[in-house]
DNA sequence: AGTGCTTAGTGTCTTTTGTACACAAAGTAC
DNA sequence: GTACTTTGTGTACAAAAGACACTAAGCACT
């Protein structure tokens, strides 16, 4: 192996999810690129000479979306030598979580378009990733049951059935509405503000917010 | 950000863990390369052009140990810009289990030294190699718990003492012996093979082995 | 004012899981 | 056969997770 012929590039490429309503959304571009003509595929790009990886994916989200996540993660580093058609790219994927609410989608003339695209029907995805999907979910399933990333997915302050929406979205079933709150009110990671709000014609319910915005393992 | 300009090499660092007596190792080798003259580091590689990050680190491994893995698993992609004084390299990390039973380490002319080293002694390493080593202990300590990794830690045939000393040794305490066995006897991943075996003047114990030498989630 | 509708919110029992703790069993050495 | 060392087991308690039914608070409609 001759270290100096080694010619293969790096990228990144983010798994941005949401939740809409009860169900999880993932964040899909239409490539414009000539044999994968409006095939959806995840936004990516290289890591310039003096970004870190972190850095590559933050502005990458940036582009798309134009907010800040949440919560941002690497996942994985995907290597096989023909997963991109056009050369040796070995790329970075990184999970963003985002609460929809206020995202405005930009619509750039590097892709076809852009748009939210329910998980389940995020089929046939360009390069490998279809893989890296599959493989963020679970990761996001695990972060769900562990620590208290579902504060990414929600606006400041929630109710609780909104909460239980998301954790419903994400885990793909119902869950029990008292043993639901018991196990988060047991967490410790969520507080009420003391406010109550009016979600329809009925009964209002209290706001809750996260007590701290990082990362907490249970 | 021009991409035909991007001139970053891609590497893997290999975390090769093994447990000898009650006790931690890692796999470490001393560096020839002139300002890093007799540092200690993991030992690591470009990627060949066709060659997969697993098929690197796998060969890597190989390299210093002659062993296949028992376990192998890519960890994390480390990427700050002044992380390798050379030049600009993205490494990704991976973790290697072995069973320090039968390993002829390797002593190769391109390092002065390949040696086991006391995973609590291993201070000052090269690069960032100390948070690259931080973060496989923590992903060991995670597997431990949740999946069956101890088998590649063992001969495939062990006691129950021999299997909780693997768990003393990384969780750095000592486990309460009865509650120990039931652990691991409820998880269902081991079984007896009905055989038994003197390891001193004393009541000879029973041998057990894995029931499969897949990663499995508890 | 009263009735019906819809969601918010709570208490208790049961099962499972983890943890603490003490003693009998099977070998060897002398 | 006695002393020694390790193997091997049962039970009680605490904590966590899961199942299950009813009351409370608001609005709409009459």
């Amino acid at each position: 192996m001759h270290p100096s012929t080694q010619n293969i590039k790096v990228a990144v490429d983010n798994v941005i999810f949401t939740v809409i309503g009860n169900k999880l959304f993932v964040l899909l571009i239409q490539m414009k690129k000539k044999p994968l003509e409006g095939v959806w595929a995840m936004p990516g790009g290289l890591v310039g000479e003096k970004e870190t990886l972190d850095d590559a994916a933050t502005r990458i989200l940036r582009e798309e979306t134009g907010v800040k996540a949440g919560f941002l993660e690497q996942l994985h580093t995907f290597s096989a030598p023909k997963r991109d058609p056009f050369g040796r790219v070995v790329s970075t994927a990184y999970m963003a979580l985002v609460s929809a609410e206020g995202i405005k989608l930009r619509t750039t003339s590097k892709y076809m378009g852009v748009d939210w695209m329910p998980y389940a029907g995020a089929k046939k995805l360009a390069y490998d990733h279809n893989q890296i999907l599959a493989y963020a979910k679970t990761r996001l399933e695990w972060h769900l049951e562990h620590t208290n990333i579902a504060w990414s997915l929600l606006p400041r302050e929630f109710t609780l059935t909104e909460l239980q929406r998301v954790y419903e979205a994400i885990r793909g079933r119902k869950a029990e509405k008292r043993n639901f709150r018991k196990m988060m009110l047991g967490r410790d990671i969520i507080a009420s503000t003391g406010k109550s709000v009016m979600r329809g014609a009925w009964r209002p319910a209290q706001l809750y917010r996260f007590k701290s915005g990082d990362r907490v393992a249970k």
